[in-house]
DNA sequence: TTAAATTGATTACAGGTGTAATCTTTAACT
DNA sequence: AGTTAAAGATTACACCTGTAATCAATTTAA
């Protein structure tokens, strides 16, 4: 499979994740931080759709866009990318840096924990009774 | 700081981060997985060392490359960029992805408690922070 | 010493990306 | 119905990246 999304366009697939349909305007406008003209937002659109990443219905001369893919399934294939391309695979390494470069809360490390604890059991039981937001 | 290093580029890194310092050549025979040809990996070395990452001294008529920034700090910034990127940084987000899609070993989660225990000690002995955010 | 081989430097080129401007179509207003 | 303004489509363009080939300098072999 292998979805090659850019980081620019990533943004936009943020926007569409919290929210959608959107119009491309309603995307611009969600995405005011970053300064893009609306020219090249709708250029991300664009190849988004080209790319299969983003879906469109037609509401009179606009189109609403949606995501085409799952947000969860999209991190995880990033992760896996990344675990894969930085860390070589290499898991402990890879949980090592980041638990260790970034001061945990004491919250994130309880979370953590119960992850653990979680997966020591039976994986799928519990997994909707976590908040991770 | 934000260097900038390509996919390929990072290969070559890895390989100088096995040891160093290396000849091209040697560096190319220790790719040979990667199947480029010896002007690829010659490209990318040059290209590390424009970007400042890669320096080199004379050995007669060839260089002999060494890395100039640790693997260590390097890692700790993908991360950092990734988590920013890919999680917004969301810390507790991005632990839940790996932890959840990789099935981690015993050995792996007795890992990643140890950590969170060393983790937490540090915590406590400065001040015990029982705020939740 | 002159030619060959080696090594780094320069150049090449297509596809992706950031960043738009311009073109085209068509809904909407007069 | 004709004109216009807005939305999407097409085109632009430079820089990065993957992937090398060719050029130039220099060491080494004949």
């Amino acid at each position: 499979m292998t979805i090659r999304v850019s980081e620019a366009e990533k943004s936009v697939m943020d926007v569409l994740w919290q929210e959608s349909p959107l119009s491309s305007l309603e995307v611009v406008e969600k995405l005011q931080s970053q300064e893009w003209s609306e020219k090249t937002v709708k250029t991300f659109l664009n190849r988004l759709v080209k790319k299969g990443v983003v879906t469109f219905e037609k509401d009179g001369r606009r189109y609403l866009y949606s995501p085409a893919i799952e947000r969860e399934e999209f991190l995880a294939d990033e992760s896996e990318g990344f675990l894969d391309k930085v860390f070589k695979g290499n898991m402990k390494e890879l949980l090592a840096t980041f638990v260790e470069n970034k001061q945990l809360s004491q919250n994130e490390l309880d979370y953590l924990k119960g992850l653990l604890d979680d997966n020591k059991g039976d994986k799928e039981s519990n997994k909707e009774s976590r908040d991770v937001k």
